[in-house]
DNA sequence: GCCTGAATAGTACCA
DNA sequence: ACTGGTACTATTCAGGCG
């Protein structure tokens, strides 16, 4: 009855009881153990200890689709006895792929690796179509067969490895059958998160790994112990070593950062390579490793970097630490210490400043802990519903997080997934946008209809499955309006069954919450889940218009925005003809005057008309459009204030042009004062002049969207990093650049632009650019409807300047 | 060569 | 590496004028 079985070089004696485990899975990866894949599932279970389910039944296939019935019976004895080492077996199954149900061979591999090679040469064999599903990694294959997800629990049973691996776990299991996932389990066990956070010597701007070293690593963990490790002067030979033994003692399951993938990590393990010493902090012993879309692996353990969920933060311009911080509460940037990144080794050097370096490290990562207080149980919904790993789920793009929940949702329907397969771009019509009515106007209630493009696909069955080629006799169709697309009404498309099983989620989701208590922490839980669900479904349509999607399809996007045009039009002319007044719409909104009566039984008459729900989204007090589309302003009845689209909310604009425009708005809004705010203007004018403007507020920052040799004209952004570059700074795509304007000969603005961080005297400021091409402009935009010349806003300052001179 | 308006480049927004 | 629609500024370029 027991027995003893070898796992690589270790003997180990399972014992006669298997018992149930219930685990938490944080974790997934495999190790070929001689000559077997053994997949390893890193958990917490119920009495909170820290575990790994081996599971060594698993064994990595793909498909091939034959080129017709005469193959499927030849294929399999020709691939088996072409690969005899490579291949276990080979069987025929029925797919579904596109709308049609095929035969296809299965064939079953001894090595995941071995895979990308076997899939190129079975690929050239006479009779095989196509081959897929061969670039599923083996780990996220074996989650996808088992419905196991990522950040859930399951049930295991599984018997005890007694002779323990020298892993950091409380236990081992080998499991007898794969896990089973809990759904109905959603609360999240009691994580061990560690915050951490690196500084660098940079004498010569960018720091190097292979010349300068690491002076301070600061971390704080969830039970909020913050720990220091310093550089001894300039020698970082111990604090790397330090550091691991900390991460080791203290064993977290979370490790965040601050965009820790691309530049704490691979410092960290450069700067180790130089010591040949590796950084042994997962919890096989293992180092840090790239993995799938540019993050970070530590075994065992979620490596998390905030820095991409930042980027889901449109509100904030600027994504740096301090700025994420200050904009999601969580650390004021008055109250903690600031110091410039190309002058942190002068207070390294400095006795006198090195404390205050030290406190900005400590800054910075009780920065990072919070943050992940508040960032973390996102992350764990999406992760569970994406059904990538904790870790993955957030270095995947918007794409590929759609395209891992529909790779997951396939699974379920029996569907084959498509291969990637690059494909030329073309553009496709979009929505309708109305040209406002320009002017100030009162009561104004915006109707739009609730996750419009979604439930357009459901109605009208819209998915690549369904659609029908031109010429195809097909007798149950939806046709799409003005691009004709047809797709079958029956049976359901895939991508309606995926979109009703999110959007029926999202439902029962949003129902439980009504239950709840707003302070719970099940409510925080579900709440952040909703909106994950809302976020993968509201992609979906996006991604189907994607070229770089598996499940492509041009005339699935093109026939969704076409029914979204003719329901938002025919929405327009029903609100006229009931006699509201329209203002404005976009996509899938309008806005029209608050007639209660009358909006109320338009919303009636719309939601029993059109299958679609519109609802009340919000009332504005007071609502003021320019002749701009997409551009508005609105005081709604609570005093809060939306701006939309204007240079007030944009990155790009000093922030001395959008408080200006920002008041202008609050005072036009909220007192209908044109003149208070020409004043106002005026006021800032003058304070400019006179040099009482922050020179922080005259920074102008724009992004680097491509290499700086391809610019094809001397735009001012471009002129600046240039600058920055030369310089010795870091600078690569994406990175925004932050310039001033200042006094130079040229007549060019490119001409007149300095970085900001050498601009030191005011005395050097373009003041006239500020005044001509930044205050005057976003200020008329405003007041110009109410009479307001770019003279009149000018002249008002003219006595003052004067007596400046004087 | 200078002026001017149109075309193009570039960025960031809205839904 | 989710989509198309849009506003806006600055640079570049072509054509008219002299």
């Amino acid at each position: 009855m027991n027995k003893t079985i070898y796992l690589g070089f270790i003997s180990i004696y399972l014992g006669p009881n298997l018992s149930q485990i219930v685990f938490w899975l944080l974790d997934i990866n495999y190790e070929m153990v001689r000559d077997i894949p053994e997949i390893r599932l890193w958990g917490i279970d119920e009495n909170n200890r820290r575990i790994v389910v081996l599971d060594r039944s698993f064994r990595p296939y793909f498909y091939v689709v034959p080129e017709n019935e005469k193959y499927l019976e030849s294929l399999p004895k020709e691939i088996e006895k072409r690969f005899p080492k490579d291949i276990l077996h080979t069987e025929i199954s029925s797919k579904d792929f596109f709308g049609k149900s095929i035969s296809v061979i299965r064939i079953v591999c001894r090595n995941p690796k071995k895979i990308p090679s076997l899939r190129d040469d079975i690929a050239k064999i006479i009779g095989v179509k196509n081959v897929l599903e061969a670039d599923i990694s083996f780990y996220l294959r074996y989650m996808i067969d088992n419905d196991i997800y990522p950040s859930s629990w399951h049930v295991v049973e599984a018997e005890e490895v007694k002779e323990k691996r020298t892993w950091q776990v409380d236990a081992i299991y080998l499991a007898k059958n794969p896990p089973k996932n809990i759904s109905e389990k959603r609360e999240i066990p009691k994580l061990k998160f560690l915050a951490f956070d690196i500084e660098c010597y940079n004498q010569y701007g960018t720091p190097r790994p292979e010349r300068d070293p690491i002076i301070i690593i600061c971390t704080k963990t969830s039970e909020g112990e913050e720990k220091i490790f310093l550089a001894k002067d300039r020698n970082d030979r111990d604090v790397m070593e330090e550091f691991s033994k900390y991460v080791l003692e203290y064993n977290p399951d979370i490790i965040v950062g601050y965009n820790s993938n691309l530049f704490d990590w691979p410092y960290l393990v450069d700067r180790c390579k130089k010591y040949k010493y590796r950084l042994k902090i997962s919890r096989t012993y293992f180092q840090p490793m790239p993995s799938l879309y540019g993050h970070i692996s530590i075994v065992g353990r979620a490596n998390v970097d905030l820095y991409d969920y930042a980027k889901d933060l449109p509100e904030v311009k600027v994504r740096t630490l301090e700025n994420v911080a200050e904009y999601l509460g969580v650390m004021k940037k008055s109250e903690r210490v600031l110091i410039p990144g190309e002058e942190i080794y002068k207070y390294w050097d400095n006795p006198k400043l090195r404390e205050k370096l030290i406190e900005y490290c400590l800054d910075d990562v009780r920065s990072i802990y919070l943050l992940a207080k508040e960032i973390l149980p996102f992350a764990i919904q999406l992760s569970s519903i994406v059904g990538l790993p904790l870790d993955i789920v957030g270095t995947a793009s918007v794409g590929y997080r759609v395209e891992w929940h529909l790779i997951r949702q396939a699974y379920k329907f029996n569907e084959l997934i498509p291969n990637k397969v690059e494909r030329p771009y073309r553009p496709y019509r979009g929505a309708i946008v109305l040209k406002p009515l320009p002017g100030l106007h009162e009561d104004i209630a915006v109707l739009d209809f609730s996750s419009m493009y979604p439930n357009i696909m459901i109605n009208y069955n819209i998915s690549p499955d369904t659609y029908v080629p031109l010429g195809e006799k097909v007798s149950e169709v939806n046709i799409a309006p003005e691009v004709g697309h047809k797709f079958r009404k029956k049976p359901d498309g895939f991508y309606r069954k995926v979109l009703k099983r999110l959007l029926a989620a999202r439902k029962e989701i949003k129902d439980k919450l009504k239950k709840l208590d707003p302070k719970s922490n099940e409510y925080k839980i579900l709440y952040e889940r909703q909106r994950a669900v809302k976020i993968i479904a509201n992609a979906t349509y996006g991604y189907c218009g994607w070229v770089g999607a598996r499940w492509y399809k041009r005339e699935v996007a093109e026939a969704t925005t076409a029914w979204g045009r003719k329901i938002i039009t025919e929405t327009i002319r029903l609100a006229k003809s009931m006699g509201l007044k329209l203002i404005y719409g976009d996509t899938d909104s309008i806005f029209v005057r608050y007639d209660k009566d009358k909006v109320e039984k338009f919303i009636d008459t719309i939601n029993s008309k059109l299958g679609l729900e519109i609802k009340i989204d919000k009332i504005y007090r007071r609502v003021f459009f320019t002749e701009a589309k997409k551009r508005y302003c609105g005081l709604l009845y609570d005093g809060r204030i939306d701006v939309v689209g204007l240079e007030a909310v944009r990155g790009d604009w000093s922030e001395l042009a959008k408080e200006v425009q920002e008041n202008v708005i609050k005072i036009i809004l909220t007192e209908n004062s044109p003149s208070k705010a020409a004043g106002y203007v005026q006021d800032v004018i003058r304070n400019l002049k006179n040099q009482k403007i922050p020179l922080s507020k005259l920074i102008i920052w724009k992004t680097v969207t491509k290499n700086i040799d391809e610019y094809e004209v001397a735009a001012a952004h471009v002129v600046a990093a240039k600058k920055l570059l030369a310089s010795g700074y870091p600078l690569t795509v994406g990175d925004k650049v932050g310039y001033i304007v200042v006094k130079r000969p040229g007549v060019k603005l490119a001409d007149k632009v300095e970085p900001y961080i050498f601009v030191k005297n005011y005395s050097d400021i373009d003041i006239e650019y500020y005044i001509n091409k930044q205050i005057v402009p976003v200020a008329t935009r405003i007041l110009g409807f109410f009479g307001y010349s770019e003279k009149q806003l000018l002249a008002g300052t003219r006595q003052a300047s004067l007596s400046d001179f004087f």
